[in-house]
DNA sequence: GTGATGATCTTCT
DNA sequence: GAAGATCATCACG
């Protein structure tokens, strides 16, 4: 299969061609009721989902979510020792103990930036990492926030790393710790969102967690099968499960 | 394309 | 003081 075919034409209109001042959220917010469940069930049913971002400026980037891990919070038996939470809260993870549906934004090797979304119910800090999105608002603003040429067609091989990977999704959208951790991802005012814009997903590609080293084996990373924006080694495998 | 390596700094022990 | 849910770059096949 060729990969550079799978990247999708952005579905939404730029910033110029709207029309208005700024452009208007796409799908439906998601409830915090959607994230008040165990990670590895709230984990796949993210994936098609649309993280969206209005910069402070107006301009809004949304990426379709296509890879996502989930953390176990500490109450789960056994706990899940490569989560933030593990040992219980601290002034950086707390934000994973309050309720769900909030952005949990951390600094990571000095210089990057991944972005969380709590889940489960307050005390209880199970939460999913996003890992990968498709660019499909903003592709411009996101190739200047990562350093790339903006105004240009990007060939495809660059386009599909604007957002493969988490500290590159968060520099693409401008996310960071100072600014974001902490949103309330489900609250209609709120610059960070989650929305759902009737994406289907039916199948989804379940494998073992990358770049961690303990519970190296835990099938708790979730990705769309051969989508060209999922990070990591192709060659990791994996089962393929069907959602209801 | 795959694997090795270094950058760089926050957080926790 | 050590480790880390990463990435960009380079060498090599």
């Amino acid at each position: 299969m060729e990969e550079s075919a799978q990247i999708e034409v952005p579905r939404l209109p730029k910033l110029s061609e709207s029309g208005r001042g700024v452009d208007p959220m796409p799908g439906r917010l998601l409830p915090r009721a959607f994230y008040e469940s165990a990670p590895e069930r709230v984990a796949p049913r993210l994936l098609g989902k649309l993280l969206v971002h209005r910069e402070s400026g107006g301009v809004l980037l949304a990426g379709r979510i296509v890879e996502v891990e989930a953390y176990l919070g500490p109450h789960n038996s056994p706990p899940d020792p490569a989560a933030h939470s593990h040992r219980g809260p601290t002034p950086r993870n707390m934000v994973l103990f309050g309720h769900a549906g909030h952005a949990y934004v951390y600094a990571i090797y000095g210089r990057y930036f991944c972005m969380n979304v709590s889940c489960e119910t307050k005390g209880q800090a199970g939460c999913v990492l996003i890992r990968a999105l498709e660019p499909v608002a903003g592709l411009d603003e996101m190739a200047r926030n990562r350093g790339l040429p903006a105004g240009v067609a990007l060939p495809d091989r660059v386009a599909r790393q604007l957002t493969s990977g988490p500290s590159r999704l968060c520099q693409a959208l401008g996310l960071v710790r100072a600014s974001h951790n902490g949103l309330d991802l489900t609250e209609a005012g709120s610059p960070l969102q989650v929305r759902d814009d009737g994406f289907a997903v039916s199948e989804v590609m379940v494998t073992a967690r990358i770049g961690i080293k303990e519970a190296v084996d835990w099938p708790l990373r979730f990705a769309l099968p051969g989508h060209a924006c999922v990070s990591g080694p192709k060659t990791l495998t994996g089962k393929r499960i069907f959602l209801s």
